[in-house]
DNA sequence: TTACATACTTAAGAATCTTATGTATATTTA
DNA sequence: TAAATATACATAAGATTCTTAAGTATGTAA
C-alpha cells in the first residue's frame, strides 16, 4: 500500500488548459525530432517537475497536430521497444509562431486585466 | 442580412480556457461590486476589444463562484432592469491570491518551456 | 418600428483535459 | 527471483470549461 503526498503544485491549475498544442509545437521545432515520453520528461524537467504532461492529454493531441499536417510520425525501434519520432512540418513552424503570438496577446491581456497600472 | 468580418483576434485562442474565475476574482476585489454586463464592458475596455467574455461562460461562472462562498450577491433595480451586484469574500480574496500565485506560476512554466535561455 | 444596447438565464454541444485501463518490454529493488 | 518501477504507446469514459444558441425583458437610437 502506497500514498503518495503531493508536497506541492504539479499542475493543480486549469489554467494549461489549451496550451499544450503551443508546448509541443515548440519544443519540436526546438529540439529536432521527439517522442512522446521524451516529451513529458523534458517538460518536467524544465519545468523543475511543476508540469507534468499526461499521456492521455499528449499522445492524442500528437496525432491531431500530425492529422493537420503539423508534424510527421517515424517509428523506430530501440532496446526493442517502439518509440515514435515526431518532427516538425513547415506547416508546423506556420501554426508554431502563429500560437506564440496568440500566447504573447493572452500574456499582455492578462497582464492588462490583472496589472491595470503598467499599461502594456 | 449581415456578414461580421473578423479583422483580428477576439479570443479565437483555446489559452483563457481556465482563466475567467482568475479574471473575475481580480476585477471584483480591484473595483469593489460589480455586476456581470459591466465586468463583460470592463474587460472588453481592458484588453481593447480583444478579449469578449461570453454570457453563457459568465453568469454560470458567477454562480458557480457565490455557491463556493468567494462572492456575495445583491439584486437592484436600476432604470427598470435588474443588475446583479457582485462582491468578493474574505474567502474570494484568498481564493483570489491562490488563482493569481497559479497564474505566476504558469507564466514562469511557459517561458521555461518557450524561452529556455532565460532560465527564470 | 426595427435594430441595437442593456441585463440576466440556461440548455446543448464542442474542446480539452484527467483518470483509468490496457499492452509490452527493460531495469531496479526487495 | 518476484515485484515494483521505468520506458513507451494507445484509447475509452468522464470532468471541466468553454461556445453557441435560444429565451426573457426593458431602454434607446436609427
Amino acid at each position: 500500500m502506497y500514498i503518495y503526498l503531493r508536497i506541492l503544485g504539479m499542475s493543480t491549475s486549469s489554467l494549461y488548459r489549451g496550451s499544450l498544442t503551443t508546448i509541443l509545437l515548440k519544443l519540436l521545432e526546438e529540439h529536432g525530432k521527439m517522442y512522446g515520453y521524451e516529451i513529458t520528461q523534458k517538460v518536467k524537467e524544465l519545468t523543475q517537475g511543476d508540469l507534468v504532461i499526461k499521456e492521455g492529454a499528449l499522445y492524442p493531441s500528437l496525432h491531431k497536430l500530425e492529422a493537420s499536417g503539423f508534424l510527421t510520425v517515424r517509428a523506430q525501434r530501440v532496446d526493442n521497444r517502439i518509440r515514435k519520432y515526431y518532427e516538425i512540418t513547415p506547416q508546423g513552424k506556420e501554426e508554431k509562431t502563429s500560437r506564440l503570438a496568440e500566447l504573447d496577446e493572452f500574456l499582455a491581456n492578462m497582464q492588462r486585466i490583472i496589472n491595470p497600472k503598467l499599461s502594456y
